[in-house]
DNA sequence: TATTTCGCTTTCCTTTAGGAAATAGCTATA
DNA sequence: TATAGCTATTTCCTAAAGGAAAGCGAAATA
């Protein structure tokens, strides 16, 4: 007979999930994309949009964005460039967490607000 | 005619994904919110059962997830005494954001592999 | 011509997350 | 009695995230 239970594996569930969070990690990303979503499309609207974002923050995400493939960044060149960001349908993909998180998020204050 | 589009609202999405993530940030507290939820109790299943968490970062992960009432904390008087945590019920409305992303981080990989 | 705006970049700094290792108090087992 | 296991805590450290502020080149505006 075994001293010990061995520990029920969640692997399968939580490598995925980790995953995940790799790509969509820290504070600003999500609001990111939420924000180049509903149509912000130039640098300044969007850190505009996002209250606390600073230019260096907005521009190091804007690139891992890109890498990923969520985000594209559009250089038009007419005169004067211009330069501007869309979603990459890939980004699409996130909406169900988006949504979800969304929706946990506004249980979660009136719960809070209930509990005072 | 005003020279400056003004930036498209997305607070109303923005803010409930931030109240959000203030709850769930980090590494490691979605992996052991599965990893308990799965049905490992007691401490060092719970690290066990997730490669690279430490018993330091266990502990606080812990304490930071009962504060937040997603797990709760049982000592069991008899002889001896033991310690045991489970999910409070809270942690279930947790269920939608956890599956959206495991399937977005499988569907990723998938597509990574595809890319190579 | 001077000033302002845009889309960043750079520098400097602080805070936070997180890892490694040792340890402590308790119980269990040999 | 000695050793090992459980549930952490503590100390020390590094790396990464993130904030403040200045600046820069090109273009637009006054």
């Amino acid at each position: 007979m075994p001293k010990k239970k061995p520990y029920c594996e969640c692997l399968n569930t939580v490598k995925p999930v980790r995953d995940t969070l790799e790509v969509i990690n820290g504070k600003w990303k999500l609001s990111i994309i939420i924000s180049v979503g509903v149509g912000n499309s130039r640098f300044t609207e969007i850190q505009e949009s996002i209250p606390g974002l600073t230019p260096k923050v907005l521009s190091k995400e804007l690139k891992e964005l890109e890498q990923h493939q969520l985000i594209k960044r559009i250089i038009t060149n007419d005169y004067p460039v211009k330069i501007s960001y869309c979603l990459e349908p890939y980004a699409d993909t996130l909406t169900p967490i988006i949504y979800a998180m969304k929706d946990w998020g506004l249980n979660h204050k009136k719960k809070i607000f209930q509990e005072r």
